[in-house]
DNA sequence: CACAAAGTAAAGCGATCGCTATACTTGAGT
DNA sequence: ACTCAAGTATAGCGATCGCTTTACTTTGTG
């Protein structure tokens, strides 16, 4: 046709492009942070046109909710290692102490990814905030329940220490760039759980 | 005279400029983080010229190294809870457990400035990071020496620990909008120093 | 009183930000 | 086959980013 064209090499991603997004925006805002990854960078990792993003997505924050939603509910990504809680192949007691197996380097890097948003978000993206608040409110739930379930003397006090425990490890292992701290958190988990249980096992 | 001018109303702040463009980076950086506050911004609540800032400082990684500095020796700062480790007036037992009083709500908003300058710098400004490392281990060493001089039994675990819990608490209170982590974090470390402690008395 | 240091105002650099608009192409389902 | 949603490419919006530049004014001190 004269309309031009030795063009159309490219051709992008096709069809799946919601998809795509989200696996770029999981890739990006876990690793760079989300004010240093502009949506044109999301674009290009996702192969997908400005305009289908805005489609999928009516707004940069928007695609900062689903990017947690998504967080939230992928058994492989950065957040995978809460999912221990929910394994029904461990006794609650192992549930409890495997949430503190030290990560892999590469994923001590940048810490929690719900932690961070919530961070970056500052006073800006309230809904952002709001979902973080919800998580991490939910781990400490879990904590307790599966604390209860172990039978632990005291489950809500023992949930919600395990809960700082838990955070204190990704936070310190981040700034002092060493997974130490999950092995201080888990000599002490390991400690508390014992004492909980053991207390009324013998009580 | 032609050159026009009856302009020459503002003058702006006169001489410390230095100070007053850290004292802004203080107030901006630590409340609303680093990404979202623009040089600009900085300039205009120092009450600064931006070429007296660029003259102080020859870029914003420079900036936000400087701005590092001044949390670290502000002992009426973000960061002031940490100083508690070296006052004089109080047992070092005290000390110890004085670290997880809870800080006031307007305080707890966004967390510990070192970790969330951390997780902001991500792969970019290696000056930042590097310097939040040795901030946070400088603050483990610390935790250590006190409890030895406390007289603790394993002075190097309890530092360690307590250096989890202090993280833990700052992080998951920011997370979740509420001071109680600290509460469950100063529970624990009481018992903790309790236990290291009247296990040398008793032993 | 002169002078250097420290400051000021304001325009503008190129780049990037989040986001929109116009126009065209593809591909799966009926 | 036809349709139409879902996708493409690309130019550009106004705003802001970090930073530079030019030209001028204040202020403390020798």
């Amino acid at each position: 046709m004269a309309t031009t064209t030795e063009a159309a090499p490219t051709k992008r991603g096709g069809r799946g492009a919601r998809e795509r997004i989200l696996k770029a925006t999981v890739e990006l805002f876990a690793r760079d942070g989300i004010h240093a990854t502009g949506v044109a960078k999301v674009t290009e990792v996702a192969q997908v046109s400005t305009r289908t993003l805005y489609q999928h997505f009516p707004s940069k924050e928007a695609l900062v909710s689903a990017y947690l939603a998504r967080l939230e509910s992928d058994p492989n990504g950065p957040a995978e290692i809460e999912t221990v809680l929910t394994r029904a192949d461990l006794e609650p007691r192992d549930r409890l102490i495997a949430l503190f197996a030290a990560p892999a380097e590469e994923a001590l890097v940048r810490g929690c990814p719900f932690h961070n948003t919530a961070v970056e978000a500052a006073g800006a993206m309230p809904e952002a905030a709001a979902f973080v608040e919800r998580h991490k409110r939910e781990l400490i739930a879990n904590l307790i329940a599966t604390a209860e379930a172990a039978g632990a003397d005291h489950p809500e006090r023992l949930g919600r220490q395990l809960a700082v425990l838990f955070e204190g490890a990704r936070a310190l292992a981040t700034s002092i760039n060493d997974t130490r701290p999950f092995e201080d958190a888990r000599d002490l988990a390991v400690t508390l759980i014992n004492d909980a249980i053991g207390a009324r096992a013998s009580g």
